[in-house]
DNA sequence: TCCCGTCAGTTTATTTTCTGGACGGACCAT
DNA sequence: ATGGTCCGTCCAGAAAATAAACTGACGGGA
């Protein structure tokens, strides 16, 4: 199988995976959820090759994670954003911040903290059924075709 | 920034994808999640050349994520498991199958259903906070350095 | 005993990707 | 004019990923 082929496979872990799963691509996710959406600091921040950067994004534009807005004119330029589809990605972002921070954060704790606006707090995802609201663990789920 | 720079940033998101953040990595836990344990399984899936899968299933058993479990003498033979450390990895494997499933499910839905066998329903995942229980969306979560 | 099949890799050669640097174009400030 | 900013593209060489063939340890017939 060939990386172009995972797109068509019938398995959505495949079809994402065609699309951010990519070393430099999750960490331009990462960067766009820190707020990062110029160019020039996607190139700083991760200090990789120019032409990596504008491949990724062009890619995650095509696919309509980000959009390109215009920022000025005169020259024209563009900044990226994460579009709604961009933003569902959130979870998955902070399911592997956290599972960093279980297993990677050293005694001074995990590098960066998220705060919930709506009630205040610090915290960390927790993942839920959507029927009976209760954590689900990787034990309690059971998989079966869908189709 | 090099690829094995990675594992040494102060960033979760970082370490974790030093980890995980391949494609063929990422197909690898999806099948282990399926329930795949052995080498020559692994490769029928994928169709991916041995040279990875030898490489991949390596370096999640370095990293803790697998762990090889003898299953016959004469010769020695060796299965993959998941460590806690790996199961640990659900909520991200689910987030990703997730976000597939929402945008690119075609109309006959998703290509697999996930049973919470605690309460008996298929259901999706929902990320809420730990210390409100909420729901959590990108944009009500405001990041800030933690040391 | 000889050939086949299973399983788990390793070796080798090729293909792909990435880097680092230079370059370009459209501006602005001094 | 000269230098600085910003967003890219282009290119050649270096590095990494990958496919295909091979190894080796066994078991099972015929």
């Amino acid at each position: 199988m060939k990386w172009e082929d995972l797109a068509q496979e019938p398995c959505s872990v495949a079809r994402s995976v065609a699309v951010i799963g990519d070393r430099w691509t999750l960490m331009i996710l990462r960067d766009c959820f820190l707020g990062v959406r110029r160019f020039e600091a996607f190139q700083e921040r991760l200090g990789i090759s120019r032409t990596i950067i504008a491949d990724r994004l062009k890619h995650l534009t095509e696919e309509g994670v980000l959009r390109r807005v215009a920022y000025q004119e005169h020259p024209v330029r563009h900044e990226y954003r994460l579009t709604d589809k961009g933003l569902d990605l959130h979870p998955v972002v902070m399911a592997i911040v956290h599972w960093g921070d279980r297993h990677y954060a050293g005694e001074a704790g995990p590098p960066l903290l998220h705060r919930h606006k709506t009630c205040g707090c610090d915290f960390h995802p927790v993942q839920t059924c959507s029927e009976c609201g209760e954590p689900v663990d990787a034990r309690a789920v059971e998989t079966r075709p869908g189709l």
